[in-house]
DNA sequence: GTCTATATCAAGATAGAC
DNA sequence: GTCTATCTTGATATAGAC
């Protein structure tokens, strides 16, 4: 268990590493369909063959890319509750009530989404794919993170909706469904494309869309 | 041109039309990648050959069924300015100051265009296939409405912003795109699937996260 | 364990009979 | 003008040498 990994399982580990993040970028530009077997190999710097042994199909390969982003994510949020135990128990030896508001974490996150997006980071995957999806079902290293991070941002999200931060009407599964969304969301990659705003602007104005709608008058 | 068309051109017409039909239904439930010719020649009841011998690629058929949604958002836009045109003249000739809010112009295209997502009838194509986007800006049919329909919006869009309805902040085209992408908005796919929801409470929940945002209270 | 070379197959597109 | 049968291509996946 404990044992330092041999120089071979190391090699093997940086192999796979860049299989990985080629697969990464690949899903991230120009989505599954469209990212061929070859690509992934030619850019990862070995055969194909020998991918294929590594990795038994096209689905599996974009299954750890996929695994790959929620250990991000969850690395992420869980930086971000650490951070906030911390902050929390400042303030309580200082002069108490020093909650971080919930929804200031969804915000966080959902800000890193939309970073990661921005800088070709975060891979997509199509969702009418049916047999992608069973096969990612049947991956539990997949279901165990995807679940996981749901869990995190769901207690949140019923946090943020009994403070009176998020709307308590709303069904936290629709909050949830539309974070995630976000990760993903074509407005973002159509103001990048234009070519005319920071990163920075386009992140502000569509997480200001997000939580306070295209209506909302700044204050 | 005024002509009655003959028999044979109506069959035709018929025929295109079951075409276009089918298309349009697999790329609403499909989509592109996932939509194969042998199974619209099937869905259309013509072989193969005979299909392509009206349209000449899988690219043209998407554009076609592309620009028969486009005609049908176009109606339904002009059907919602000729409304607000009788009831301004109704009250002005009663008391005055009738002009219907851009805003709620715009709010039911939205729900135009969810309820057609909803009822499986938008069709959708891939961001990232630069083949297809490419046979599309080509395609002067579908230009032409795209930009039609985006004029229309615009003039609701800056008319929303300037009486103060919509975030005067942001810029024009981010609100449109916003339109745009609510009419294949995965949240509103994952709401349906999920069987829990009618699609009137669907369509109310992601019009109010749209324009009010997570955050809204109902008043 | 990695590569070259090849099998296999699905899907877009076409030829040619009627 | 429509169909059956076929071509062609590109991509997933594998066999077999080294």
């Amino acid at each position: 268990m404990g044992a330092r990994p041999s120089i071979k399982d190391q090699l093997q580990r940086v192999r796979q590493d860049a299989i990985v993040g080629a697969v990464n970028r690949l899903l991230a530009t120009k989505g599954y369909d469209a990212m061929t077997v070859d690509e992934v190999a030619a850019d990862a710097g070995l055969a194909k063959a020998s991918l294929y042994k590594l990795f038994p199909s096209k689905e599996e390969l974009a299954g750890a890319a996929m695994v790959g982003a929620l250990d991000r994510a969850l690395a992420f949020v869980d930086e971000l509750r650490a951070q906030a135990e911390q902050a929390e128990q400042a303030e309580q030896a200082a002069q108490g009530g020093g909650k971080v508001a919930a929804v200031a974490q969804l915000k966080a996150v959902a800000r890193w989404a939309m970073a990661t997006q921005l800088e070709g980071e975060m891979p997509t995957l199509p969702a009418h794919n049916s047999s992608l999806s069973a096969s990612l079902q049947s991956n539990d290293a997949y279901m165990d993170r995807l679940l996981a991070l749901s869990n995190r941002l769901s207690i949140w999200i019923t946090e943020a909706q009994t403070g009176g931060q998020l709307n308590p009407q709303l069904p936290p599964d629709l909050v949830l469904y539309t974070l995630f969304a976000r990760a993903c969301d074509p407005v973002v990659a159509l103001l990048k494309d234009s070519g005319q705003y920071s990163h920075e602007q386009i992140i502000d104005w569509v997480l200001s869309t997000t939580f306070d709608g295209l209506a909302h008058q700044a204050g």
